[in-house]
Order: C-alpha cells, then sequence, then structure tokens
DNA sequence: ATTGGCACTCGCACGGAATGAGTGCCAGGC
DNA sequence: GCCTGGCACTCATTCCGTGCGAGTGCCAAT
C-alpha cells in the first residue's frame, strides 16, 4: 500500500459509508470529495483495494463497504483526531461540573459520552486496586453490631456490616480505629491488605486487645479492598442509540444488547486501561467474541495523574465515526482524570 | 359481558396469542384447548367478543388478537396468580441471600427479576423519605476538609465531600458528631431535617461551638437527605431480553429502549407503590405517553414491614405473560420486603 | 498512468397470480 | 334456543417473472 491517491479513496469510502450507511459507487465518491480524477481511474484504485482486502462488494453491483481491515487502516493511519471545540469543551466542563460524589461523575460522565457520541457509552468505576486508602472508619450502630466505612483516594466509599458475638465498648472501638488507620492510612491497597493480615493474625504479640474482634475486623475490611465486584462495577448508558441500528438487528444489535449484560465480558472487551490520552479502538472481529464481529470499541483509560485506574469508551457497530468517537472518549477521559485529581 | 364460555374464550385467546405470538384462529383454539365444542361455535363468540372490544382481528382474514381492554379484563377476572414453584422460592431465596451491601440487594433482585420473567426488570432504590437515620459520622480527612457519612435504616449509605474554611480540631468534631447523632439518631427523615435546621440556625444561643461549621454540616446532611436524585435511583436490567421482539422494532422496543433512559418517566410508569402483596398492571396506552403504547408494567411496592419504600417490577410489551409476570413480582418483592425486614 | 466508452451483472422494486388460513352466514339437528 | 357442518368470500402472504438502474470490469485511446 503505497499509492497515495488509494489512501484518499479509501478514506473517503469510509466517510462516506459511515455518513450514507450505504455502498458507496465510484460515481458518487468523485462527485461528493474533491479528488480531481475520473471514476475510472477510481475503480482501478478500488479494485486495488479490494485485491488488498481493505474494501469489499457486498454483491456485483453494488458499491463498496469497507471491512475491518480497511477501519484499521483508517483509524492508524488516515485519521488525526480532531480536538473538540471550545464550546463543546466547556459544555463537558460545565456538565461535569456539577457532580456530588463518585456516583455523580460517573454517570454524568456516562449521559455525557453517549450524548457526544449518540453510541452506547461504558465507564468503569475507578479500580480499587491501584488507589491508596484514605480513611477507615469503625462505628458502633448496636452493641454488636459494627459498620465499616472504607474511603479511598478515588472518592469510592465501600461499607460493611460487621455481626460480633460480644459487646464492644466505645473504648475498644476508638483503640481499634486508632490502630486501623496508623496501619492503613494514605498505604496503596495491596499494602493495606498486608497489614491489615498483620493486625489479623496477632503472631503471639500480648498486646492485642481483643484478638476476636481485631480479626474479624481486619478480614472484612481485607474482603471490602479486595472484593471483586467493585473491579467489575460499570456504568452503561445511552443504549437507544442502538435504535438507530434498527435494520441489522440480528447480526449488530442483539449481540449487543447481551454483551452488555455481562459486565465481565464488556470490561474484557474495553482492554487493558491505557491511559495518557492513548485510544484504544477494537474493530469487528479482533477480538474472542466471534457474536461481536460487527461491533467496535473505542476506549481509554482514566485515572488520576495519568495513572489508569479505569476504563471509559463506547460500543458500537463497526460502521461507526470513529474520529468522532475517539475525540470524544479522549475529551472526557481527560476530564474526568482531572476532576479525580481535585479531589 | 356475562356468557361463561366466552370468558374462557377470551382467556384461551391471550394465553395462546402470549405463546404463539401470532393472531389465533377458531379451529386452532378448539384444538389447543379442551373447550368441547366446534370450531363455529367459537367463532360466534369471537364476533361477539370484538363486538364488545375485547379482542381484534388484524385483517380480515387472520385470527383474532387481546385489545387493550381484553388484556386488562384478563387480569382483573380470568386469572389468579400462580404461586411459584417451591424449586423457584428456594432459587430466590438463595439467590438473594448472597448479598452483601444494599446495592448488592438492589442489582441481584434486578437480575433476578428479569431472568424469571425474561423482561426488562427494573427496580428503585428504597426511598429517603420514609426511613429513619441510624447513625451519622463525620471524619476530618484533612484539616479543612470533613466527609459527611449518613447511615440510613434501610442500609442505604450516603456520603458527601465538604470543604471548609477553618480548621477543625477533633475535639470540636467530635462534640458536633455527638450533637447531631444526639438530634438525630433513629428519626425519621422528615423530622431529622427540621432538627438540622435548627441546628443550622442556632437561635441566638450562645452555645453553638462554632457556628458556620455547623451551619455547613447540617445544610449539607439535609441536602444529602432530601436529594432528588436518589428518590430516583433504579436499576434496570435484562435489556437484552428485548431482543425476543425484534420485530415490532419501531413500535415497541425503540420507545421502551428511550423510555429506559428517561428515568423520571420510567418511575412515574410504576406508579405508586403499593405495598403487601397488591401488584399493579398498567397495559398499554393506559398512561398518558402515547409512545408506549405497546408497553405493560407490572409492579408492587416493597419495604420492610409492608411499608412501601419503593417499586420494583418489569416492563414490556402488552403481548406478555402476565400470570407469570405478577407472581415473579410479587414473589421478588416479598422476598426483597423481608431482607429489609432483617437489615 | 489516466480516461471515456461500452457491455455485462445482479440486486431490487413492481405487478400479477396462486395459495390458504380464517371468517361470516345460513340451514339443519339436538 | 343453542350448537354444528357446510360453503362462499376475503385478503394478506408468497412466489414468479420482468424491467430498471446502479455499478463494475475491461479495453482501447490519449
Amino acid at each position: 500500500m503505497q499509492n497515495e491517491r488509494r489512501l484518499s479513496v479509501l478514506r473517503a469510502i469510509v466517510e462516506d459509508y459511515v455518513k450514507t450507511e450505504e455502498p458507496v459507487g465510484s460515481k458518487a465518491l468523485v462527485e461528493r470529495h474533491g479528488l480531481g480524477v475520473s471514476p475510472a481511474t477510481v475503480r482501478n484504485d478500488m479494485a486495488a483495494l479490494e485485491e488488498e482486502g481493505y474494501i469489499t462488494a457486498p454483491h456485483t453491483s453494488a458499491g463498496r463497504v469497507p471491512t475491518d481491515k480497511g477501519y484499521r487502516l483508517f483509524v492508524d493511519r488516515l485519521t488525526t483526531v480532531k480536538p473538540m471545540t471550545a464550546a463543546e469543551k466547556r459544555a463537558i466542563a460545565g456538565f461535569l461540573d456539577g457532580a456530588v460524589d463518585l456516583d455523580d461523575v460517573v454517570s454524568r460522565s456516562t449521559r455525557l459520552l453517549s450524548q457526544l457520541t449518540r453510541q452506547v457509552a461504558v465507564v468503569q468505576y475507578p479500580t480499587l486496586s491501584r488507589s491508596t486508602v484514605r480513611h477507615v472508619e469503625l462505628v458502633s450502630l448496636a452493641p454488636t453490631r459494627l459498620l465499616l466505612v472504607l474511603i479511598l483516594s478515588t472518592g469510592r466509599v465501600e461499607q460493611r456490616l460487621l455481626e460480633v458475638t460480644e459487646e464492644v465498648s466505645e473504648e475498644t472501638l476508638a483503640g481499634l480505629r486508632t490502630q486501623v488507620n496508623a496501619a492503613v492510612d494514605g498505604v496503596i491497597i495491596g499494602e493495606a491488605c498486608q497489614a491489615l493480615r498483620a493486625i489479623a493474625q496477632p503472631e503471639a504479640d500480648a498486646e492485642a486487645p481483643s484478638d476476636d474482634l481485631a480479626t474479624s475486623i481486619a478480614e472484612a475490611l481485607i474482603e471490602a479492598m479486595s472484593d471483586h465486584r467493585s473491579d467489575e462495577r460499570i456504568s452503561i448508558g445511552g443504549t437507544s442509540n442502538l435504535a438507530r441500528f434498527g435494520d441489522s438487528f440480528d447480526t449488530a444489535v442483539r449481540p449487543l444488547l447481551e454483551a452488555l449484560e455481562e459486565h465481565v465480558v464488556l470490561l474484557k472487551l474495553m482492554g487493558e486501561a491505557t491511559a495518557g490520552g492513548l485510544v484504544t479502538v477494537r474493530i469487528g472481529a479482533e477480538g474472542p467474541y466471534q457474536e461481536l464481529s460487527q461491533t467496535s470499541v473505542v476506549a481509554t483509560g482514566y485515572g488520576p495523574g495519568d495513572e489508569a485506574l479505569a476504563t471509559l469508551g463506547v460500543v458500537g457497530p463497526t460502521r461507526m465515526d470513529y474520529p468522532g468517537s475517539m475525540a470524544a472518549v479522549r475529551a472526557v477521559a481527560r476530564y474526568l482524570s482531572r476532576i479525580l485529581d481535585e479531589a
């Protein structure tokens, strides 16, 4: 693939097809785009492109449609992420600024992203694993019932109810509270778990105030920290945008709807978080799920300080406005990261 | 509508139509159901039923289809909610018992309900308004940054970050903590707000420790308590079940998908919470939303002690298995209420 | 290398006929 | 009086056959 014009032709085909949703022919191409050659020339180029597998003809007498390989080349080499307009930037900032807590931030981001791209938006809640512990609070609700509150640097709050066998006095609790906080405050999750394990199994230390109690508290906290469920929590929005693809319902929409229910699949699909403005694009059958051979994923990582705590992105049919989606995904991830920075 | 057999015919039509998704004719009716009469007789009854508006014929030479009015009569008089089997009950209990916190309970209920009914399930988070305050915790994260944690009797936990201008000492905070908790512990939300307002505006009381601080804390708590967002929080699941209705995509599925994004609309649709085993059924155009003339809602209230704190139910096309859906909705609401009772 | 010309290929939309499920009505039987 | 078998009728759906047109592939000319 060296020829310069051929690339332009491919670009034009992708752009036209995404816009019109119909196979595009040689004549329409030269009219709509200003490539100063005749349809016949374009036909030659198209034949070559088809030969190389970048486009395909649904049937003999129809125009051409990009293949997955064609889309891939398009996003890799033929497109530069167009920056958002100032107005869009303002809209994003304004929309996200009103958020009151982490849940709200995530749900607003989801709505925003789905509206910007008119696709289905997926936002993963910030992962626990790399965040740090900000505070642990122990509250006694009833004589034998405790509430553990775990506050993380991302703003996420996990709580656990804990029934204990013996009554717990306020003093004991206060002691434990300071002990636990001394051990884990400001510490990264993984190490905090280590520290808690040490508390849970006081190796013949005589100074442990109330072994059973400390042990069960520590275990509950460890469980809360390593809870898989939290890694899997995601927010989905804009499902109704799928209505635009009422045609190809069985091949494209149905499998996607099913995948959206399978959060685990979805997360795998979004892939590893890659922060720092790098947007990953997964096109069609480029993954292990052949049911999703018609859907693409545009995703990126986000998190405070360019550290990718979680992923966010949009999913939709392969026939998608990639430059627009990539720009929106990148912009939202950037603002979201900034908000987490401040918090 | 007096004739006994006519009612049987209507019931048979509804059951058959729901099962086969096709207009049902007189011949098929007498074959599949054991009504011991000839097709001709059934035809007469059908003509009468059509006259009265309970069924309609899509076109001259097709079978009959129930109208909304027909479904209405069916659910009101022709069906007894069939109890769940023992196995189903066990499955429900087992599935809901593993939940670790309120979020988990709600999301499990959603999944459960959508799997039982093969419809889209909607579960509203327990409303704040009628629940009581169990505990308020004030945590200082940084010298000028506080975290307020509000724990309610339903197990719901709301948190708010609060920036203050002056540094707050641990002692001041402890004093405020006891003061606030003394005022609101165990008190129903509405009254707790009253009590907090009293704290927020200490009417020339000299003993207030730090007016500004107390005021802003109280205000943040009031805001958290009366936050509309929480009343609107709902969990949706089983969207992929809509795929079964790939036909009638534009008339049924698309409007429903759109309604599912509009949580406010959805909540209005679910209607007033009616607890105590009473299941409400809204059929087709029986509401203000003409876009949803093809969708029905089966809902009920739930909450601890038969007090309806929130609603839960399923939405789907009017052609729905009403007895099954009603039974599932009732069963899940019952178990969910029981769990909230225990918590 | 590009271009105009031209024959060719198919998918699709349109129209008419055949099909058949289902109805409405009527006259006769229990 | 209600039920039943028979019969003519309706009309959506299906199946072909045809014409049309968009679009291609190739070739000869520039």
